[in-house]
Parts: C-alpha cells; sequence; structure tokens
DNA sequence: CCCGGTCTTCAGCAAATCTCAAGGTTCCGT
DNA sequence: ACGGAACCTTGAGATTTGCTGAAGACCGGG
C-alpha cells in the first residue's frame, strides 16, 4: 500500500519528561500517521524547535528543567507562532489561564485518552490553516438519526438535542470516527479511556447500554451493533 | 496463487513460552505466508526486535522473565512502536491496562483458533499502513451470490444480509479464503476451532449443515461442496 | 461540608451459541 | 439390489456472552 498520495505528514513534538507516557504518545501518535518527534525536557525542546520545521508541540507543562509555559513564552518572544496543546496535571489548571494568554492554542488535563488528544491536535491543525490537516471537512459527523458535533460536543438525535456524559461522548465519537468499521474491546479501550485506566473492558458494555438507552429511537434502527465476539460497530442504516 | 509479484512477507515475531501453542502458531502463520520468528521469553524477544525490521509481534501477557507488558514498555521507551497484538488468559482481562497500548494494538484472549489470529493481524497491518499490507484491496470475498465482508464480518446472500455465528463466520471465511480448494477435516479444525479443542470432528458436519441452510438459495446452487473422504471446498458456481 | 452528577463495579437475567448424539439419507462397491 | 460407510439434519442441554439496573466511590461546585 502506501500509495495513496504520499502527503506529507504533519510533524509533531511531543515534549514529557515521564518516560512511559512519552513514548505511549509517540507510539499512538505515530500509528495515527503523524511524523513524531520526542524530547524529554525544555532545553531540548527549544533546540529542536529552533529550525521552524515543526506544525504543532505537544508540550508538558511540568517539565525538570525550563517549565512549558517558559518553553511557550521564549517561542513566542523568538517570533516563533507554532501552535501548541498543553498537557497539564488537574491541579494546575489554574495556572493555565495563563498559559492561554501566554500563546497556547489548546490543553488537556492528565489522565486524558488517544481519542481526546488526536482529536485536539486535529482541531488545532485545522483551525490554524497548517497545510497537511487531514480531513478539512467539517466538525459534523452524522450516521442516520445521529449527529455529533466535534467542536461544541453536541449531540442530536433526530434534530433533538440529547444530553451525553464525557465518556459516553468519548466513545460515541470514537466509534462515529470509524464508522462501518469494527472496533474490538481492545482497542475501545485503549482510544477511549484514559492511559491509566486499568480496570475490566465490562465497562465497555455499560456505556454502549446507556449510548443506545439515549440515542435509538423508539423504531428499533440500531446504530451502534454488537458484533458477538469481537466488538461493537456504528453503521450507518440502510448502507450495504 | 503465490505468484503475484513476489511482494515482500510481513514479518512477525511470535512470542509464547508454551512450546506446543508457539509452534502451533508459528506453522499456522507461516502457512498464511508471514515471514514467522519465534521466541519464548521477553529477553529473547527485545533482542530479536532491536533491529526494527519487524512489521507485527504477538506477545504473551504471561513470559516466564520479563512479563509481556514490560516488554511494551520497554519497546516504547526505546522509541520502537511496532504494532502488538497481545495474547491473554481469560482470566487476566483484570491485568490490562489500556495504559501500555499504543493506538495500534490489540488483544486476544485465549484460547483462539488462527483465523481469529489472522484477522486481527489483518486488521492491524491495514490500519498501520504496513507495506506487507497483503490484499491492501477490498476486503469482500465473493463467491457465486454470497459475499463476505472481512473487516465488518457482515455476509450477504444475494444482496440480502444473513447472520452468521462467530463459528459460523469463521467457518465460511476459511472456506472463502481457500476457494476452489479442498480442505481436509484436520486442516478446517486447525484453522477453524480454537487450538485447545478436542471433541470430535463430526462438528464440522453440523456447522457446514448450518451454513448452506443459511446460505443456498432456493434454486440449489450449491456453494460449499463435499469432497467424500476428504473434506469440503467452496466454488464458484458456473466455473468448470 | 454537603449535593448532584459521573464513573466503575457487580450480579442477575436473557439470549445466542456451542457441542453432541440420535436417527435419517445418500453414495459406492459388490 | 444390498450392506456398509460416509454424510446430513435436527434438537436439546450446557455454556458462554452480552445486557441492564442498581449500588457504592469519587469529584467538583456551591
Amino acid at each position: 500500500m502506501s500509495g495513496t498520495g504520499e502527503l506529507p505528514l504533519a510533524r509533531l513534538v511531543v515534549v514529557e519528561d515521564d518516560d512511559s507516557i512519552r513514548e505511549l504518545l509517540a507510539a499512538g501518535l505515530r500509528f495515527a500517521h503523524y511524523d513524531v518527534r520526542t524530547v524529554a525536557n525544555g532545553g531540548d525542546a527549544l533546540q529542536m524547535l529552533s529550525d521552524g520545521k515543526t506544525d504543532l508541540v505537544i508540550l508538558d507543562v511540568n517539565l525538570p528543567d525550563v517549565d512549558g509555559f517558559e518553553v511557550c513564552r521564549r517561542l513566542r518572544a523568538a517570533g516563533d507562532d507554532v501552535p501548541i496543546v498543553f498537557l497539564t496535571a488537574r491541579r494546575e489548571t489554574d495556572d493555565l489561564r495563563a498559559g492561554f494568554a501566554g500563546g497556547g492554542d489548546d490543553y488537556l488535563t492528565k489522565p486524558f485518552s488517544l481519542d481526546e488528544l488526536t482529536f485536539r491536535i486535529e482541531a488545532v491543525l485545522r483551525r490554524t490553516g497548517t497545510r497537511s490537516g487531514r480531513s478539512t471537512s467539517s466538525s459534523r459527523l452524522v450516521c442516520g438519526p445521529v449527529e455529533l458535533d466535534e467542536a461544541t460536543h453536541r449531540v442530536w438525535r433526530s434534530g433533538h438535542e440529547v444530553n451525553l456524559t464525557p465518556t459516553e461522548f468519548r466513545l460515541l465519537h470514537y466509534l462515529f470516527v470509524n464508522v462501518d468499521r469494527v472496533l474490538t474491546r481492545g482497542q475501545i479501550l485503549d482510544h477511549v479511556w484514559p492511559y491509566d485506566f486499568d480496570g475490566d473492558w465490562q465497562i465497555i458494555e455499560t456505556y454502549v447500554s446507556s449510548l443506545r438507552r439515549k440515542l435509538e429511537t423508539a423504531d428499533h434502527e440500531r446504530i451502534i451493533h454488537t458484533v458477538r465476539g469481537i466488538g461493537y460497530s456504528a453503521r450507518r442504516p440502510g448502507a450495504v
């Protein structure tokens, strides 16, 4: 394969001092077809970014030497307006206002899920108009009578708005992004649940059940299909 | 077949301490045209994988020395993002920590069948876009009026969807992959049933019967042919 | 500090599936 | 035509799998 147009991948730099998180992110993002480089501290980050060829930076706030905000400040001071997504622990959210003001484009609080991260990255790339912005299409995902807005996290069924919890939304989003593809429980867990989740994958059934109750209309039109022994799949009704 | 261009085979590494399972997997996967290497413990696995030329790893979670998750962690720490299919016993699902998987990984619980394993492998290779990804073409297998979609596990007869159980699907899939070839009962048992199955081959007749009832149209057009004394074979009607 | 919403686990229930065995049918050589 | 062997079909019991509602844990806001 490999043949389809061969457009250059978006180049990301991951700045994160925790080894396992850093490599987990790198593996997940490479799999999502990004060109990924990693560094473990602020100093190396500034050096790596100095060539101006990076499309987006994933920047941990807590770093051993120069902290994330400081990295951001220096980049901006040097006239580099590369998009930045901050990673932050929950307690540091207050500091984030400052970080945002200082020129960050988005942020995620740890622990987060892969689906959340790739979504933020795509959103920022799209917004900043970076060339490699994947599917430039709208942020609306439609599947039968159900409609999902990625940007606002809102969901409608037959034009009627439905209230989903954050986890329900992430699950539905992952299913919709992969519409008509079968997702195994393992894949769902890896993409939808935070990377430090260590529970049973029975939880997926609970959430599928909850989504069905909220989304499937009375006329028994199935949106989320069970594939026995494998996993689940969102399908457009009527498609062959 | 076999002749088409002679493109390089995908290279797999099987990491499994149980001798019989390891050799069974190796034999089955070689037969399925993969370039297979095997090791029996985590340490050897890391060494073998260090050259970065592996397309996919089949990794048992329970290993005598370094366990599967640890192997994964070390690979990621070394910047190796090779996709992994974890093998795990049913009881170990609690140990399933989503955090160790990158985006490309998947899990399979023992005992499984060869056909199931190759399905996961193909799915992962397809998504990672690995060069050696087999038939990158459609995942549709057609045989007369019957159509089978490998990716979604759906089956149609004359454009009408048919519901198959997991075992029925695996059997039909194996027959279709080897269309026009005669498969012995032994081969069928080895590929379609879990490797620890110790029942008798009568069960194949039961499932063939069930498939015929669901798939063969009223006009007596045979899809699954009996080869007396040998086994079965799926044939395209009209072909000589 | 308490309250409401959310996350996670658990256990009971329902349904689909697996397996086997009994009895019927077809095939083939003699 | 006959007998035996191979094959087909069916259904019942056991098992597995998936679904659902409820209870407890957890978190953030008031």
